[in-house]
DNA sequence: CTATGCATGTCGATA
DNA sequence: TATCGACGTGCATAG
C-alpha cells in the first residue's frame, strides 16, 4: 500500500493532496474540527466538534463522531464530491448525490490527521448462514423440521408474498413454514397467517402453519396460539453443520417458473 | 487534540500503545492488512486484504472495507475489546458483546498506520424534521391536510399498532392518517389498511383512511385504489416551514392516558 | 428490561 | 431503472 501521510496541515495546501487522492481513486482521512450540513430527505446540523471523516474509493462518505456505530452524517456510494478552500472560512468538501437528490456539506476549520491510500482488498466475504441459507438446508434436510416431512417447493408464491417452504406432512396434510433467522416476533406469525388464509382462499384446503426460528417473543408465541399456527425451535449450530454439504444457491427463478425444480421425491 | 501517530509500526510494540489508547478512551485507527472473523447472530469470514479499523471511544469497532456505506464487520458500543500479539499470527484483537452474544476477531499481519486520540467533540447535532416532527407539524396545523380537519389525537392505539394522526373531518367522518416522510411504499398502504379494518372491528364505524407522503410508489397507488383509501401529496418543504414555531416535543403518554391533552377544540 | 417501529436506513435481487 | 424485502440491521421510545 502507497499512502501518503500529513500531520497538522495547512488547510490551503490540503485541496490539492485530497483531489489527487481522489482522482486517483484512493481512501481519504480526515480528523480535525468540522461542521456538517445536510439536506435531502431530512436536513441537520451539526456543529463544530472533532470527527473522523472517511473518503471511500467509490465517493461513500462517513463523518464519524468518536462514540457509536453509526456515522453522524454520511452519502453513499452514488456522490459527486468537491472540494474547495474558502479563506476566512476553511476547507469546504460538498458531496452531492442524485435521486434521491441530496447535498452535504463538511467545513474542516482544522485538521489534525490527513491520509490518503489505495487499500487494495480482494478478500473474500462469506456469510455462512442467511436465511437463504437456513431455507436451502432445511428445504434439503427436511427431517431437521419433523420426521415423514416430503418438501415440494422453497418461496413458493402463496398470496401477496412467498412462503419460504412448502410441504406434504406424514398424513398428507399441507404445511407452511415460514422460517426467522433470528427472534421470531409477532409480525413474522402475523405474516404466516396470512399466508396460511391466502392458501386457503387459493386452494380449498387449510394448511399446517409453523414457524421456525431459535427464539420467539412473548407476543410471537401468544399470537401463533391465537392463530392456530405452529412453532418449532431449531438450533442454529446444528443447521450450520449441515451447510457444508454445499448446496448449489438456490434462485428464486428456479420455483416461480413451471415445477421442473421443484423439490419433489 | 493530543494524539499518537505511527508510520509501519511493529506489531509487537503495538499493543501497549493500543491498550493505552483503549483506557484513556481514546479513539484508534488502524490501517494495515487484517483478516476477520465474526461469530454470533450469523458468522461471517473476511479473508486478508487492506481496511480501516476504528476503535472508538466507547468501545464501538467498525471494519471498513476501501468501498461502500456499511462497514464488513463491526461491534457496537456494548463490547469489550482485548488485544494480544501472537507471535506466527499477527496482531489480534478480540471484540465481545453480550445480548446478542457476539465475537469479533480482527487478526493484523501488517499495520501501515496507527493512530489513537482523544477527538473533543460536544457540538450539536440537529435534525431538523422526522416522522415524529412531521406527524407534529400536521396535528397542530390539520388543515395543511384539508379544511375543516379537526385532530382529536397522535399516535391513536388501532388494533395492533398505532395510527399517527386521528380526527374528525368537517362532516363529523372518523379519518386515520398514516404519515410517510419518503416515498410510501405498498407496505404503508397495507400497514393503514390494516389500521382502518381494526377500527371498523373496533368502533362498528368505517373511517376514512389517508396516507400522506411526499411521493408513492406504483403499487402504493394502486394498492390504495383497490382498498378503497385516500392518499394526499405533501410537500415537505411547506411543512418545515411551520416547524419554525417550536413545538414541545409530543409524549405517546400524553395522548394515551386520558384525553387533557388532547389536540380537540 | 423487552417489544415495537422508524431510518437520510443501506443493500441486493427481481421485474 | 424502480420496487421489494432482508438485515449480524441500529436506534429511540414506550410499556
Amino acid at each position: 500500500m502507497s499512502f501518503k501521510l500529513l500531520e497538522s496541515p495547512r488547510l490551503e495546501e490540503l485541496v490539492n493532496y485530497i483531489k489527487t487522492a481522489l482522482n486517483s481513486k484512493s481512501t481519504v482521512l480526515l480528523i480535525g474540527e468540522c461542521r456538517v450540513d445536510y439536506e435531502g430527505r431530512a436536513s441537520s446540523r451539526l456543529e463544530p466538534g472533532e470527527r473522523l471523516v472517511i473518503i471511500k474509493q467509490d465517493g461513500a462518505i462517513l463523518v464519524h463522531r468518536p462514540t457509536g456505530y453509526s456515522p453522524v452524517n454520511w452519502q453513499p456510494s452514488t456522490s459527486i464530491i468537491e472540494v474547495i478552500y474558502k479563506e476566512g472560512v476553511g476547507l469546504v468538501i460538498h458531496a452531492l448525490r442524485d435521486r434521491p437528490r441530496e447535498y452535504l456539506t463538511i467545513v474542516f476549520t482544522r485538521i489534525n490527521i490527513f491520509f490518503a491510500g489505495k487499500l487494495v482488498d480482494a478478500g473474500n466475504f462469506t456469510m455462512y448462514i442467511d436465511e437463504k441459507e437456513m431455507r436451502d438446508i432445511l428445504a434439503n434436510n427436511p427431517f431437521l423440521i419433523e420426521d415423514g416431512l416430503r418438501v415440494i417447493a422453497v418461496e413458493k408464491p402463496v398470496g401477496d408474498g412467498f412462503v419460504d417452504i412448502y410441504a406434504i406432512d406424514k398424513d398428507n396434510r399441507h404445511v407452511l413454514i415460514e422460517l426467522k433467522r433470528v427472534t421470531a416476533t409477532r409480525e413474522a406469525v402475523i405474516q404466516l397467517y396470512k399466508y396460511v388464509e391466502a392458501y386457503k382462499n387459493e386452494f380449498g384446503e387449510k394448511p399446517r402453519g409453523i414457524l421456525i426460528a431459535p427464539a420467539f417473543s412473548p407476543s410471537a408465541l401468544e399470537t401463533a396460539l391465537n392463530l392456530d399456527l405452529e412453532y418449532k425451535y431449531i438450533d442454529l449450530k446444528k443447521v450450520r453443520e449441515y451447510s457444508k454439504k454445499k448446496v448449489r444457491r438456490t434462485l428464486l427463478s428456479d420455483f416461480t417458473t413451471g415445477s421442473k425444480n421443484d423439490f419433489s421425491h
